[in-house]
RNA sequence: UGGGGGAUCGUCUAGCGGCAGGACUGCGGACUCUGACUCCGCCAACCAAGGUUCGAAUCCUUGUCCCCCAGCCA
């Protein structure tokens, strides 16, 4: 089957997406900004810091950034804020491209990294020393915590906090040739020690860090803090409008002193609310433990919510930029709920994903009148909906599989598919009625459903013009495959479970139904070509990829994106 | 008790002194060879109290609640 997963056959460089719908404060403030006259045309930035892998949270930075830069015709940077290669590695800086190129973004020439201005940071540092606005501490981490002061209490001058520009720069000049140890010396601005903004208390802006950094080496063993380099990143790539998330607005002051104090250019920052998800967790700190602690299979284990996790279970690139856009932008802190993310995958699967049969719980159905040994073949629609999507040949023959829940010889009111007496649809197939029911002698389990076909009702319709209301799935026993699928639900059984602060309860919270694997699925022929990640819709069961790691020649493994809506077992029956 | 932010349907989000709109959810119905899709309809909100005004979600005052900040993390 051909694999219609287009949104990874675009090419990167010209990949579009499509035009913001709505608006939003932020854009209100750039009207007003290009309205002015302040800036003729805008830049943005997306600076992730290289030490985890993206996730459905960024995808809302970067849908907001890029997508900035493109209705507005300007241009958006991505740059990584790598300052401490304690945590940083390159596996994740190709991951992070990687998946912003997948989300259909493309940053063309504007690749930076913070680390590329280390040389010109450095060299306004030793202009701050000599303005007398920064100085070398040599109190330790425990002792600068402790005069930091409190939120309620100002904090106290350090004893060094007066040395001469000469010694501070012979000092901070010494930290850089590697003449001291990690932490034996920081160098700090010297703002104010009593401000009510603790960004403000003098706060530290290089350290002593003896590490080989992906980009830089070992060139330099003092590195600058993210509150130092990020202000002036953002200037000297003539960003005009930074955005980030609401927890770095009291840092906006400390900013807009660096720049102010070097007499550079100031962008404008302007902050908005982190995405948080039901049923999942957002902090990188809590996915990486997910990972290592073995509660998922890595950080592409389709129930993460990393795009690399995502992308595995099936989700579109275009779907999660649906996603994006209908969320909006504000400052309130909020909780989006999972279903409005599902519903986004829906929608865009239910266009592009060509419709199968495929059995998961399979339970025999013999068709008593029908020819031992024939063999029919049926055509069935690839989309009900679509027409250019073709169709394909469907084998039948007496021996049939049907879904077990579409059995049941007790149905209760309401219930239109199969029970004894009953008629029910094979889909494209034939109108079949159920005559018996076969258990196993000592469990009492069903084991076999017993029916007789109406032969003319060839396809799927009565020559009567009668109505059957039921049409279920099936797969011919004979011609049918075997496949492993893998159901995936909701990492977590509670909406909120990153919300307990930093206790260790929120694993506790993990549902332990969130991958089923069911190696008893029947899948109608076709679908043993199918290519590792094209995506289905198993009719009456939900959306479905290929997994493009496990899966092998012949031998495809599907992984459950979403479920179909089903109002029929929501109605409580 | 310091500083910085935020409060609009259940959940998100528009609104910028002039009919509180949209999306998701929920409920009801139509259609249906997927109990899907699609279509139609319904329920549902301005944190509170004052004030200004012909008119306030919007402006002012007071209060309440929630979030963030005391890393040599970002």
């Amino acid at each position: 089957m051909a694999n219609p997963n287009n949104s990874k056959d675009k090419g990167q460089a010209g990949a579009a997406t499509e035009p913001s719908q709505t608006t939003n404060f932020i854009r209100t403030m750039i009207d007003e900004d290009l309205r002015t006259g302040k800036h003729r045309t805008i830049v943005t930035r997306f600076p992730p810091e290289p030490n985890g892998y993206l996730h459905i949270g960024h995808a809302k930075s970067i849908c907001l950034n890029f997508g900035l830069a493109r209705d507005y015709g300007g241009r958006c940077h991505l740059r990584f804020d790598d300052t401490n290669p304690a945590k940083e590695d390159m596996e994740y800086i190709d991951s992070i491209k990687d998946s912003v190129h997948w989300l259909g973004f493309d940053w063309g020439g504007d690749l930076y990294n913070a680390s590329d201005y280390f040389g010109q940071l450095y060299a306004w540092a030793e202009e701050l020393i000599q303005k007398g606005k920064a100085y070398v501490d040599d109190l330790t981490a425990e002792q600068i915590r402790e005069y930091r002061g409190t939120l309620t209490e100002p904090g106290t001058e350090s004893p060094f906090r007066d040395r001469s520009a000469e010694e501070n720069l012979d000092l901070f000049r010494r930290m850089r040739s590697g003449e001291f140890p990690d932490g034996c010396r920081v160098l700090r601005a010297k703002i104010d020690m009593a401000s009510p903004n603790m960004n403000l208390r003098d706060p530290v802006m290089y350290r002593i860090l003896h590490a080989s950094h992906p980009h830089t080496g070992d060139e330099w063993c003092i590195y600058p803090m993210y509150d130092y380099a990020h202000g002036q990143s953002d200037s000297i790539e003539g960003i005009t409008h930074s955005i980030c998330t609401l927890e770095f607005e009291d840092h906006r002051p400390l900013y807009e002193w660096f720049l102010d104090a070097l007499g550079i250019y100031a962008p404008r920052q302007i902050e908005f609310a982190r995405l948080n998800l039901t049923y999942t967790v957002m902090s990188k700190r809590k996915l990486l433990e997910l990972v290592r602690e073995g509660y998922v299979t890595g950080w592409d284990d389709p129930r993460m919510p990393t795009i690399v996790g995502m992308r595995r279970r099936g989700y579109t690139a275009e779907a999660i930029r649906a996603f994006c856009e209908r969320i909006g932008v504000g400052k309130n802190d909020s909780w989006i709920e999972m279903g409005v993310l599902e519903d986004c995958v829906r929608e865009d699967l239910n266009q592009r994903a060509p419709r199968a049969m495929a059995v998961l719980n399979p339970l025999r159905m013999v068709i008593e009148n029908y020819p031992e040994g024939l063999h029919e073949e049926f055509d069935a629609l690839n989309h009900p909906n679509d027409p250019s999507m073709g169709t394909r040949k469907v084998p039948f023959s007496r021996e049939v599989s049907i879904e077990a829940e579409d059995f049941l010889e007790d149905p209760p009111k309401g219930f239109f598919r199969l029970a004894p007496g009953r008629e029910v649809r094979l889909r494209y197939a034939y109108i079949v009625k159920c005559t018996g029911v076969v258990k196993d002698e000592v469990t009492g389990e069903i084991v076999e459903i017993r029916c007789t076909y109406d032969p003319d009702s060839r396809g799927g319709s009565a020559a009567d013009g009668r109505k059957v209301k039921g049409t279920i799935h099936w797969v011919s026993a004979t011609h049918a495959f075997p496949a492993q699928v893998r159901l995936y639900d909701r990492l977590f059984s509670v909406q909120q479970p990153g919300s307990d602060k930093g206790g260790a309860d929120w694993k506790a919270c993990l549902n332990p139904d969130s991958l089923k694997i069911i190696d008893t699925c029947r899948m109608e022929p076709g679908l043993a070509q199918a290519a590792p990640g094209s995506l289905f819709q198993l009719e009456r069961q939900g959306y479905f990829s290929v997994d493009a790691k496990d899966s092998t020649p012949g031998a495809p493994v599907f992984n459950r994106i979403v479920t179909l809506r089903d109002s029929w077992t929501k109605s409580g029956a």
